[in-house]
Parts: structure tokens; C-alpha cells; sequence
DNA sequence: AGCTTCATTCGAAAATATTAAACATTGAAA
DNA sequence: TTTCAATGTTTAATATTTTCGAATGAAGCT
């Protein structure tokens, strides 16, 4: 019977791309790497790493085994961790969506402290503003702004946010402030495409259906803000992420409380049914402690 | 460091309750189960099974760490089965939940097959018409009847399927046989508590929102057809549920092609991203050959 | 051809696993 | 209370596996 470590030491030739590179990193003979491979596939009978002297390139079988065995190994140092043993290391792979304003704004300038806590943790982030399918895109956790429709991930609440409108004074300055949905609709809009319908109250607190007039239509939030502070035009941001530029006079408000269904707090997603949620957990924490300063 | 073989004695000794029995079970001696298993704890640092000589008993942190790794070891022959590596049996757990009247009519005349096909699979039915939730229940796998709405899930269908409205001739005889919406509305109605509204088709294929007159509702199917059959009024039946009752006459079919909606396909769902599929897997070509006579 | 870089194989040594037998503990029966 | 039977652990010898340095072989680069 093949044995932990003969999985392990598959992965790591895999990952190192090599017998010799795999016993360094393990701190092992080539030789003892190259016994443990010819091992695991003498006992399970295929083969798993094509190698020639020059290069090590994995078969078919070797990439689906390597993909769940990654995941296995993973459950298991997760289970040891659960039972209260093993001080390991979180480590392994992490992939993250989520849109850039929070990457930039929030995750960025800590990820420093991040890193340092959880070295053996590489996360892979995929930043957009788009609806990315978590479970198809192979996504371990998705940080989401705004109304939840997705069922069938794990939600849990980060921070409390909600939408406003916005301009630059420049802005304001030449067009004017606007006091009531009519001269609203005479104003430009900077929008996100998917941004241009939106509900708004009229004086009497009844609900608006609103089209925005708009120059052009960014699908990027912060090169969006970006627009908005060059005086492009009025545009829907979340409050926490323009906070600041409302604080130094970048941005103002424009028509407090003009907007119906402005709650979006920002939501941490995780598939269901997962193994491991060690790691999920501490970048949970990651994120939660990122936004403490906004409650 | 601790190996797969300490980890599968661990889950013997659970499973057997005691480690004699264990040691019998894997063909080993008492004395290498007993070390296995005090490596398992040296190595965790951690007590999983506490032990007087007389009887055998999981501490707290055991129980976690038997159902994880229980999880992790069927994933790992899951892994080695996906590659085409050891003739490995399916074995291990499978919870699924479906409606009585495929159970009792489908289910049930074939187990026997597939408990002989798979020995060392047990199964766990949870038979109901109430919506179980597959994520929360613990669920491997559902079987719905009908539209579905419950999204997260990986579906399959099994086989298509519509509603008919029946009942028995000698309630017919009784009460005659409804002609038209207005006639079908003097009629009594044998539902489920959850149908009494239906949506019908009147004579120029309008859709008309009818509310079924009702003495007694029942919340079972199988209990609802022999109802029917024992002539308590019209039922809303799956075609395949009762195509047998119709051909031997038991039932007659009422108003053919009235039901408006009336697709009511079998499906097969499981949760997403589960590390092991190959037992769902079996299971969802067993349940797709009981319904090949339906096609 | 000669050099370098890898991966594998060999043989000896080290580490680990297995087992039978002796020992310990405990519940139940005599 | 004593004895017996059943169970789990320890010990120490034995068997197996694992490891590593050195030698070997294979392929690319100059």
C-alpha cells in the first residue's frame, strides 16, 4: 500500500516540475523521490508523470489524480486542524473574485500582513466588477456588494454599506446641484453598463423607475470613480468606497436619500459542502478585519 | 509521520467498536492495530479513542476526525477509480431522499439487484413528498418530481414525466364524468395539501386558476392514489405513477391534456463540488434504469 | 566529443512495521 | 471472593520498507 507521504511527494514533483527540485524542496534524495513515484505507480498501476531525463510532464491520469489528491491532502491537514492537532500552516491555493474598488481600496494595502501571517497561502484573485459563477470558475470564496440572488453558497455578512450618488464639486460647479428628480434626469451619469436603470423617490417618497442619461458607461468601478472625480458626471458608488473622497471634498453627495433599494452590504460566498474551510475561514477574517473601521 | 493504513485502522476500529474485531477485520494483528492506533494519537497529539479493556469508545475530537477522514479516504479511492487505478468496490454511505410512489413503484422491486450489485454500499432513504433540503439534511442525493426551482444543485434528468387527472370508475359512475371546467368544478378532489390550486386549460386553451373542493387532503402520495382508487374523488397523479393502475382500468384518466403545466420530469440532484462522485454516480444509473420502460 | 543536468538503479544501512507471547485490566460467572 | 474469558497493551525479535550516496544512463547544449 502506497502511504501519505508517496501522495505528497507526488505533488511536490508536480508543483517543482521535477524529481530534483521535488527532494530539495522536501528535503529528500532524488533518489528516495524517484522511489516513492515508481511506488505509487506500481500501486495503483498507471502511470501518472511521464519523465525523460530533461523534463517531468504529467499524463492524463497524473492530472486528474494530482487535482484530487491536492484537495485530499488539503481535507486532511484541514481535519487535523479541526481535531485541535497540528499546528500547520494554512497553506495551498485560494481563489478569490471579487470587484476591484474593494481589492484596491481595502485588500490591497494590507495584503502585506496577509502574506506574512499565512506565508504557505497563495491566493489567486480574479478582480471584476462581473457576476463570476463561483462553482463553474472554480472559485474557493467570492466577495459580493449588494443584493444576494445567488443561492447555494454560504453567505456571511462582512459590513453594512449602502449606495448614494455622487459627483465631483467641478462638476456641480458648472452644472448645478440638483434638488428634484426633474432636474436630475437632465444630468449626465457615470454608470457601470449593467447601472443605467436604477429606483429613485420622488419628494413624495413614491418609487421612480430612472434612466440615466449618460457619455459612456465604464465596466470597471474604480476607473469609474476615476470618471466621476474628473467631473464626468454623477454616478451610484458605495458609500465605504468613496468615503474618503466625500471626507478630502473630491466627491459630494448629491440628493441625500434619493435612492430606494441603496442597501449593499458587502457579502463573503463560499461554496457549500466544501472539505476544507480552514482556509476560507482565515481569509474571512482577513476581510472582516479589513472593514472594521466602516461599522 | 502517520500513514494511510494508521488512518484506515483508525476508521476499523471505530467501525468495528473495539480492536480485535478491527484487527480480524483487516486481516492483522491485535498488537499492530493497538500500535497504529496510539502512532495515530502520538502523531496528532491528540486522543481519538478511549479504551478500557473491556470496551471501545470515541473521544470528542475522534468522532470529529472519523467522520472527516471517513469523507477523505472514500474520496481517495474516489480519486484512484477516477484515474482507472484499483478495481476498488463502491462502498461507504449514500443518503438520499425521494417521494413514496417512487419509491414503493420503482425503488423498491429492484433493490434487491443493486444491493447485490454493490454489497458494500449502504443506503439511507429519506422518503417523502415534503422538500428536502439536500445541502442541510445531509443529503447525497434527491429525486424530485417537476419543475425545479432549487438552484446550487447538479441536476439530471432521469425521465420525462407529465400530471393527468384521474380517478376511479366507480366514483365516475357516481358522479359522472366531467366534460368541461364548470362540470370538473362540482367534482370532489383528492390532493395533496400543497394542490389544491391547479392551473387548467378551459375550451379555447385559456389558462384558468382553479381551487380543487376537497373533504380530506393527504400529505403522502402513495396514500393519496390508493385513495383515489378507493374512489374518494379526482387526483392529480404523475402518468408514470399510475400508467399500470390505468391500464388494468383500477383508474381512468379525467379530461386528457386539461392540466395546464403538466411537465413533471423525474430528476436526480446532488450537491456540487462534492470530492466523491462515484456513488451518486451508480445510484444515478440505477435510478435511470428503472425508468427505461417509461421512455 | 565533452560537459552539464536530470532521473534512475544499486547495495548497504537505517528506520519502521509486524508479530507472537507475555502481561494487564475488567466484567461476569462460579 | 475467586476464577475465567475477553480484550487491549507492551516487549523484543523478526521482517519489511525506506533512505541515501554513488554509480549509471540519457538527453540537450556548446
Amino acid at each position: 500500500m502506497y502511504n501519505l507521504s508517496d501522495l505528497e511527494t507526488f505533488i511536490a514533483v508536480v508543483e517543482n516540475k521535477g524529481v530534483l527540485a521535488a527532494a530539495r524542496e522536501q528535503r529528500l534524495s532524488p533518489a528516495t523521490v524517484s522511489h516513492r513515484l515508481s511506488k505509487l505507480e506500481r500501486e495503483l498501476a498507471t502511470v501518472l508523470v511521464f519523465r525523460d531525463s530533461r523534463r517531468v510532464r504529467l499524463s492524463p491520469a497524473g492530472e486528474i489524480f494530482y487535482t484530487r489528491v491536492g484537495a485530499i491532502i488539503e481535507a486532511l491537514h484541514d481535519a487535523e486542524h479541526s481535531i485541535g492537532a497540528r499546528s500547520s500552516s494554512v497553506s495551498g491555493l485560494l481563489r478569490v473574485t471579487m470587484p476591484p474598488w474593494v481589492f484596491s481600496k481595502y485588500v490591497m494595502p494590507k495584503l502585506n500582513e496577509f502574506e506574512q501571517a499565512y506565508p504557505e497561502l497563495k491566493l489567486d484573485f480574479l478582480i471584476t466588477d462581473h457576476f463570476v459563477n463561483v462553482v463553474d470558475d472554480a472559485q474557493d470564496v467570492a466577495i459580493r456588494v449588494g443584493k444576494l440572488n445567488d443561492s447555494g453558497l454560504l453567505s456571511r455578512k462582512i459590513v453594512n454599506n449602502s449606495r448614494i450618488l455622487c459627483a465631483a464639486p467641478s462638476y456641480i460647479e458648472k452644472y448645478g446641484m440638483p434638488e428634484n428628480l426633474t432636474q436630475l434626469s437632465e444630468h449626465y451619469w457615470v454608470c457601470l453598463p449593467w447601472q443605467l436603470q436604477l429606483k429613485l423617490y420622488d419628494e413624495h417618497k413614491k418609487i421612480h423607475t430612472f434612466n440615466a442619461k449618460t457619455r459612456f458607461t465604464i465596466s470597471n468601478s474604480d476607473n469609474m470613480t476615476q470618471a466621476a472625480i474628473a467631473g464626468h458626471g454623477i454616478a451610484i458608488k458605495s458609500k465605504i468606497a468613496i468615503n474618503e473622497d466625500l471626507k478630502n471634498g473630491i466627491l459630494v453627495e448629491v440628493m441625500p436619500g434619493v435612492m430606494a433599494q441603496d442597501d449593499a452590504p458587502v457579502w463573503f460566498l463560499r461554496p457549500q459542502n466544501s472539505l476544507t474551510t480552514r482556509k476560507t475561514d482565515v481569509f474571512y477574517d482577513f476581510m472582516k478585519s479589513l472593514f472594521l473601521s466602516c461599522e
